[in-house]
DNA sequence: CTGAAAGCGCTTACAG
DNA sequence: CTGAAAGCGCTTACAG
């Protein structure tokens, strides 16, 4: 009769509590406690009925009702833009690792570049009473968040910075490293660069930005804005803002890409195209080397940016009350060979 | 007061609960839970009071409580191998999509092909009352899941099958798709055809090697013990694997890459081979196109992997007894032209 | 060494 | 329309 199944609602009640075991041993509850946390003060015997007891009745211990009382979840929250995005997954692989060593699981969602999805996602682990939260936000606006974090909630930004609120910060040196990938094309000669980046709202786009125009400008050169598309890394879009750039009658020479979905894009688009054209990514990918020519990049360190982020937010769990701290994590520029082609004509 | 750290345990206690809005609101309990859940049957202008003290306090529902009355913690556990691994970022990402449309929350973790931290993962899931598992086992012995599903867990396997209990399953056609690459191979006149694949517990490489065999079989062609090298996907050991089979006196003419990790390895292998051999590859990836030549794959499908396992555990979580299913997804044959190199010499 | 009582913060089942 | 009581399955604080 136990098999019972109600439609949707059949699996609690059916499952043995520690108050069926302590029925079973013919011991109290909280001897049942003891035995299943490990902690001292039974006798062999006793502690002997009542694993028998527990593996009889099949029992295991309910962390919901074990969560409630102690207050604490042994889990974080991890809130990205895209799982399936490959700058994430070592980020998240990092961040997995950090709390698995504090003996935290990790609780993640997608927030799909939709800020009112991060948001919901956010308040969702609130409500779940996440010990912390670790948070590539979609949006520029956290002060949704502001209560929970006066009310303990530990929150790391990581990639992009909270939006008018105060709270731990990682960020790559998008600045830096944008700025030192344009001078290095300017290095091999070339004048006119286009830039290809993602939304504008994006912080780190509007870094990159700043990047590439103070390269220029350090180099005493006008930006034309027919040479700058920011928008979405669809490829569709990132077609379209590199033919933009290229088929007219004073072609950039070179392309920054803004982050590894345009960079991937644009190599499509240059193998195409009939003239040599440089080109320099921002972010690493798996393949840049092998593809011809081998891709010269802006490396970020995602792993480092997570372990970082993760690093952080356990200093708050255990206790760290220091104002909130921002960390950058540098950049480092790769040359492979499409950074160092020479401007055409 | 309120802020008084106590270490680590300082954030319960310190949160409002629907109490202590009671209070402040001058109505009952129940009524405070009416308004927060949004059922019926409260005046407006109680609404408007509760309404009112929700926000002065800056109460959130604390879903750990909820759960426990509940039963459901709307969530779902992942177990995959490794988060940074590109194959299953798009598969986890299905399993998120379908899981956010049943308003479930995902928790997941890396067994980092380890079959005791599968084991320690799966079961701290299912202490916490998952609604359900997604599992990308490591392991081959799944008895320890046994009395979880007995008590109601459910469960589907993905990418690998179960270990000595019945499942739900979702595979993909490793046999068909290792025979279908290797016949491509023969076809274009190889005759001697490496095998470098995963380790030789892991289903899905023994799979692909049985379909690499059924090929060369029905070619009528021997294999020798010196093309097949199974183990570990780390870049050294398919390093040694490859030079192994192509630096001998009679080499192989062409590579049949039992996933992505080794297909990634065995391209930068043969760009610094003298001579041109033939390679095709289980598992697409990003850049597969844009590498000379361009690598002909086998291809998985892994979001569909992910759909149908998390459609398949969410037919489980509304009711569905009938007996555990297996699904298999087809491969796909990509030709893009280092499959089509002919035998040197 | 052992256990009964109270309580974590909600929802359920009832009663008014 | 509203709320008091009981209970989800544990842990905490005590008492024996």
């Amino acid at each position: 009769m136990t098999h019972t199944a109600r439609g949707t609602s059949r699996r609690y009640g059916t499952r043995p509590t520690m108050k069926d075991v302590a029925a079973r041993a013919g011991v109290g509850l909280k001897t049942v406690s003891r035995v299943v946390n490990g902690e001292p003060g039974v006798t062999p015997d006793t502690e002997r009925r009542v694993q028998e007891a527990i593996t009889a009745l099949g029992f295991r211990r309910n962390d919901s009702a074990r969560i409630l009382r102690k207050g604490r979840t042994a889990s974080i929250g991890l809130v990205l833009e895209d799982l399936a995005d490959p700058f994430y997954g070592p980020l998240s692989r990092a961040v997995e690792e950090v709390a698995r060593s504090h003996g935290a699981l990790l609780i993640n969602g997608s927030s799909a570049e939709d800020p009112a999805r991060e948001q919901e996602l956010v308040l969702a682990l609130c409500a779940r009473r996440v010990d912390g939260l670790v948070v590539i936000p979609a949006g520029d606006d956290h002060r949704y968040l502001a209560p929970e974090i006066a009310a303990g909630m530990a929150t790391v930004f990581v990639d992009r910075p909270a939006g008018r609120i105060d709270a731990d910060t990682v960020l790559s040196d998008n600045f830096g490293g944008a700025r030192d990938a344009v001078a290095h094309l300017l290095a091999h000669g070339h004048r006119r660069i286009g830039f290809i980046g993602d939304q504008s709202r994006i912080h780190t786009a509007q870094e990159r930005l700043r990047g590439y125009r103070a390269a220029m400008a350090a180099a005493g050169l006008p930006v034309d804005d027919s040479w700058i598309a920011l928008g979405p890394t669809a490829p569709d879009r990132v077609r379209a803002a590199a033919s933009a750039m290229l088929d007219t009658p004073e072609p950039v020479t070179a392309l920054f890409a803004g982050n590894n979905r345009v960079t991937v894009t644009a190599v499509r688009v240059l193998r195409e195209h009939p003239r040599p054209v440089a080109l320099v990514g921002f972010d690493d990918f798996e393949l840049a080397d092998l593809v011809r020519p081998a891709i010269t990049v802006a490396a970020q360190d995602p792993a480092r940016m997570g372990r970082t982020a993760a690093g952080l937010l356990f200093r708050r769990l255990d206790g760290a009350t220091e104002p909130p701290r921002s960390v950058e994590v540098p950049t480092r520029l790769i040359t492979r060979g499409s950074g160092e082609i020479p401007p055409a004509l």
